[in-house]
DNA sequence: TTGTTCCAGCTTTTT
DNA sequence: GCTGGAACAA
């Protein structure tokens, strides 16, 4: 192969950071940039050109779908196997290091990772058992409280004894937490990251090992990553100025949960022989949107800088729509999508974007009246499913009989006489001796503890287990999974729940069949754990990819978190208004403030040609009617870069009659009502102006009395004071 | 063991 | 105002 294949598709900048001598490179890639393009070509240009092995190459993604393509991508510009490459997700990674060095890392070689889901349920048994007031100490928090601390690579240990009643208990939690995990051999997905760290950096040998293996590391979305995640790669990485990473600090909205946008300065400080690249030719938005988006995130501070451009033409300008409430603002944006394929375009070009899950049922509503197809991204994940989960849970237990938060799931699923009492006598016992709850329940049925039927019920039990272990030996893995599907009850106990809701969870455990008999054993990197051990680890750390008609032309519906790194011809952006995007809780805090304004830029850069953004000028809340104002975001866009769309209301029936005018943000012509402008009339008493309409003499405006409920006012009769 | 009722909570999400 | 979980009664 020659250079030319690798670099002849890049521009400029692109090119420059493909082909770099540098080995510690920062890459700012804007929205629409060609990010990945550039580290899948880089990686390309290292194995084509400078002759590294592949199995040298580091490349770590957030997403396995990312790390998935990033994969396809080099193999198909190389037309070779990447395989011995090593491109993952940071706890995949973690993990299939932590299982070639279990022993230097302290772990059993049967270790498990478990979901955050079992995370919680460990978490609020632990604290049944130490008697702690869930209500004062909500177990969420708890879990919260110690997933930030090992994100930030700190251990019971390291944090410092205060008087805090409140940290003090957490402490206390996190510590016995912590040794629950250890005995028991179970691995949470942040435990992944703070250990694998923890062994590279206390082990010397190991260190070396891999700072001379991986000759290039490689990381994408680095302005999602978070102090833990930094430090392994400085171990890996430090001294060495090799570690090359793309983001871009304008798209950060992960710092909520602990990404650490200082990173992308860090990196800086810490490799100070680096490269700085910048990324600004879009390809994917119109000149109209990149201008509006640029805008936009110009009001954010201590940026790293960067204006996105492009060859393409200005485009339409951004629609904006402001709907009387939020089932006309649905209303408008499927008429829009009705419209719009009607045209001919596809539906699965379209997206609708808001902020929070909530909010999409207007919308799912609205299609469904109209018979559009759609599909809601987000939700309930494949194994992440409660049938999913107890089938998983028999297969655990069946391999691992001292695996006691499987025990406790499914000891009474399908429900078989095993109460709360009985399950507490179990625990009890198991505590006192220090048990698995397998071996004291055995034990408690061996000295007839029990009266009859709970023992019966116990005993039938662990016959069940133990003849499903049996009858599995020797089974290809998907008929294991097919017999204890069948056999322990589940299938039965499933399809006969009332309703869809049982149909679909019988099919789920069908599908689960299917998915163990596509499930792909790699023995070699398997690390010598069995295949099913390999695959109950692959169904906690890849949760499986939302279900669904992958090949219906669908609407796609997500949130603006989702929407990240996904491109659409046409975007609806809903729900503009303040308290909900911005959200309420984000107002105060300048920072926070500034990361939904980044989350609105990542929206608006999803919009490869049409644009429309909406706010409601009344919406439903938590059972409330409120009048909130239009998000301070428009107000950011400049108005040239907007047309207002205006339907002429008729409150009962909205007629799709549509007005274009240019950059306002519908305000009445004297200026002086706003919309949320809360008044007061003489007789009517207090309320909030809704809509401003007409000119002059004739302007008029809508207004929602407290007390007198929705009326239309003349301005030049009806005596308004202003609130 | 199951069904009912009451009550808090209510951004964003991957692994 | 809706939902999921927990507490309670049958």
């Amino acid at each position: 192969m020659d250079i030319t294949a690798i670099i002849d598709s890049l521009n400029d900048a692109q090119r420059q950071a493909v082909s770099a001598p540098a080995r510690a490179m920062l890459v700012l890639a804007g929205a629409g940039s060609g990010k990945t393009r550039v580290l899948v070509h880089r990686i390309a240009w290292l194995i084509k050109i400078e002759h590294i092995a592949p199995h040298n190459i580091l490349a770590v993604t957030f997403t396995n779908k990312a790390a998935k393509e990033m994969r396809g991508r080099v193999e198909d510009l190389l037309n070779i196997s990447a395989r011995s490459m090593w491109i993952g997700t940071f706890h995949g990674l973690a993990h299939r290091f932590l299982r070639q060095h279990n022993e230097e890392a302290k772990l059993p070689s049967t270790f498990q990772v478990i979901d955050s889901d079992d995370q919680l349920r460990l978490i609020k048994r632990l604290m049944k058992s130490m008697q702690i007031d869930d209500k004062r100490w909500p177990a969420k928090q708890i879990v919260w409280f110690i997933n930030a601390q090992k994100d930030e690579g700190r251990r019971a240990k390291d944090i410092p004894e205060t008087q805090d009643l409140y940290l003090k208990v957490q402490l206390s939690i996190y510590r016995a937490y912590e040794e629950l995990c250890a005995r028991s051999g179970l691995v949470d997905f942040a435990e992944l990251l703070l250990k694998a760290h923890e062994t590279l950096r206390d082990n010397a040998e190991l260190l070396a090992f891999y700072r001379d293996r991986f000759k290039q590391v490689h990381v994408d979305e680095f302005q999602d990553t978070n102090t833990i995640q930094y430090a392994w790669l400085r171990l890996l990485t430090d001294g060495q100025d090799n570690l090359f990473v793309v983001g871009d600090d304008d798209q950060s909205i992960y710092g909520w949960r602990g990404a650490k946008i200082e990173n992308m300065f860090n990196f800086q400080k810490h490799y100070p022989n680096h490269q700085l690249i910048r990324l600004e030719q879009n390809y994917r938005s119109t000149g109209n949107i990149l201008k509006a988006s640029n805008a936009l995130i110009a009001c954010n501070e201590g940026r790293m800088g960067k204006e996105l451009h492009t060859d393409s033409g200005e485009g339409d300008l951004i629609s904006l729509y402001a709907a009387f409430n939020e089932q006309d603002e649905a209303y408008f944006v499927v008429e829009r999508i009705r419209q719009w394929v009607a045209e001919g375009h596809s539906r699965a070009d379209v997206a609708i974007l808001y902020r929070s899950n909530a909010q999409s049922r207007q919308f799912e509503e609205k299609l469904m009246a109209t018979g559009t197809p759609y599909r809601v991204y987000g939700g309930l994940r494949f194994f992440d499913r409660l049938e999913i989960k107890n089938a998983l849970a028999y297969l655990y237990l069946m391999a691992h009989k001292d695996n006691d938060a499987a025990f406790e799931r499914i000891i009474n699923t399908p429900t078989r006489g095993v109460g709360a009492k009985t399950l507490e006598t179990i625990r009890e016992l198991a505590k006192r001796d220090n048990l698995t709850l397998w071996a004291a329940m055995v034990e408690l049925i061996r000295t007839e503890h029990f009266s009859p039927r709970a023992s019966n019920a116990l005993k039938s039990f662990a016959v069940l287990i133990n003849k499903l272990i049996k009858a599995s030996e020797g089974l290809e893995l998907y008929e294991q999974v097919k017999l204890v599907v069948e056999d322990s009850g589940l299938l039965a106990f499933h399809k006969k729940e009332k309703g869809d809701k049982g149909e679909a969870r019988a099919e789920n455990l069908e599908e689960l069949v299917n998915a163990a008999r596509q499930f792909e054993y790699d023995a070699e990197s398997a690390e010598g754990a069995s295949e099913l051990d390999v695959f109950l680890a692959h169904a906690a750390l890849e949760s499986g990819d939302a279900q669904g008609d992958e090949f219906e032309d669908c609407v796609q519906l997500m949130t603006l978190h989702s929407a990240k790194g996904l491109e659409f011809p046409m975007v609806f952006m809903v729900g503009l208004e303040e308290g909900l995007f911005p959200s309420q809780q984000s107002v105060d805090d300048p920072g926070r403030l500034e990361e939904e304004r980044r989350l609105c830029y990542v929206g608006m850069t999803r919009a490869m040609r049409l644009l429309y953004m909406s706010y409601a000028e009344s919406r439903r809340l938590y059972g409330k009617e409120n009048y909130p104002r239009p998000s301070r975001f428009l107000k950011e866009i400049p108005a040239e870069q907007l047309q207002e769309i205006r339907v002429r209301a008729n409150v009962t029936k909205p007629v799709a009659t549509v007005k274009p005018k240019m950059g306002t943000v519908a305000l009445g012509s004297s200026g002086r009502y706003k919309l949320g402008q809360r008044v007061r009339h003489v007789k009517f008493g207090e309320g909030v102006v809704l809509q401003v309409d007409g000119e002059g003499t004739q302007e008029r405006v809508q207004i929602n009395f407290a007390s007198a409920g929705m009326k239309w006012l003349m301005l030049s009769y009806a005596k308004l004071e202003v609130l």
